[in-house]
DNA sequence: CCTCCAAGCTTCACACTGTTAAGCAAATCT
DNA sequence: AGATTTGCTTAACAGTGTGAAGCTTGGAGG
């Protein structure tokens, strides 16, 4: 082993820092992080938390990164539990609004308003959790159709510019997707987005505690009238 | 007249004040809101605006309440605009959509992230024009259907306990909506909400500058598939 | 073993934030 | 004319992120 001992250390200590910093932003929401604060809680001074993350921003990417993995994960966890019956793209819809609800400051971390003087990096590592996301809810929202029949599905015409913006990604982003495809993924997902957000930012309170139901009836019809609209 | 010269003095105060205030929201972001800030650029220090504003929230208050009635008059207005041969939900949502564009830290201020520290007052008047809003998108949702169609609506069945709340609310609310009729809607408002969510927030970038041929093809789809759920 | 260097951490400082308290001048009301 | 409210001042407090200077360890080379 080259240097054990303090790399060890540094390590136990980042770990501090993070899971302090979680425990903050779960507390006061994600711009209530101090650094100071942290530090105080783990009874160093703020310079020393300087010597693990050179800024706040940096802390930040940490985990914002760390977010977007973990809400990955928490759906993929979802989507490998037993069969429940339902679609795996209910599923993970689902698995989507739980974390969101379970995690509410951490969703509005990497989901809600950018925080002020936050940068993002620009290697765009920060959002690999999010393609992941992507690629998942792509993979179970068109399962067993091809991407030709999707090239065919029921969507209002595109404009030959939208068409080759659409058509020129790299096959391995978006699961290689035709046009056609990214917009009826993109639809979807809009409103699974828009279901959860709506709800974990308190705009839905008035609809009370049965609204696991009317997201779940959402989610559903969502589906079949996506699949609907894909030819055989 | 009773007070006059003062009293004028005192309304020109607080519109400068809350002009300022927009503006240094536009440059910064919500949470960059700073009363020091508002003030230096007033030529007044801060103990001076706080004869104005007695607090931050107050402030904020004042933004907030303003946003929703900026943004359901942008609505109507482009409502009342000649006509477009769009449907007139379309012509909303669209309205909407770009409202949120031109006023993006205003629509952070109302939809994003809940800042830091900011209590709402407990008369909701804040919300005033959410539910103005909400009771024009239900209007041009369901025009041309009666509570009756919309009670027969295919939604999936709804538990009782859920029905009976949905059932629950005064009349005036939700533009009386059946349960059926308001699981309609929040499904409809999710993926209008979504949509606009992950374009103002930056999420949607990767699509190119045709967002608004993809926005208004999901939200043409929306309305019909909608329709398409009530019976004659 | 001793030396040397960097990592880890300290204290001090600066400019910024929202908010409160005490005090004074001008406009308004009685 | 006198009393009072309104408008505004300066001073202060507890926070924030970040920088500079300096001390104390840990670990590696001679």
């Amino acid at each position: 082993m080259t240097t054990p001992l303090r790399q060890r250390r540094r390590a136990t200590a980042v770990r501090e820092i993070l899971d302090e910093a979680r425990a903050q932003i779960a507390e006061h929401g994600p711009a209530g992080l101090a650094l100071r604060s942290v530090a105080r809680s783990l009874g160093m001074t703020v310079q020393a938390l300087y010597h693990y993350f050179p800024s706040r921003d940096d802390l930040i990417t940490a985990l914002i990164t760390e977010a977007y993995r973990d809400l990955a994960d928490a759906i993929e966890t979802a989507l490998s539990t037993g069969d429940t019956g339902l679609p795996r793209f209910v599923v993970a819809a689902e698995g989507f609004r739980a974390w969101a609800i379970a995690h509410a400051a951490r969703f509005q971390l990497i989901y809600g308003t950018p925080l002020l003087h936050y940068r993002a990096p620009e290697d765009g590592d920060t959002t690999a959790g999010a393609r992941r996301l992507a690629s998942v809810f792509i993979r179970e929202l068109f399962d067993g159709f091809t991407p030709d029949q999707l090239a065919r599905a029921d969507v209002p015409p595109l404009s030959p510019e939208l068409r080759t913006h659409l058509a020129g990604f790299p096959p391995h982003a978006l699961n290689g997707l035709p046009p056609e495809g990214i917009a009826l993924f993109v639809t979807a997902w809009g409103q699974v987005h828009g279901l959860v957000v709506l709800e974990t930012f308190g705009h839905t309170d008035f609809l009370g505690p049965q609204r696991d139901e009317l997201f779940r009836g959402s989610i559903r019809h969502l589906l079949a009238d996506t699949h609907r609209r894909i030819p055989a």
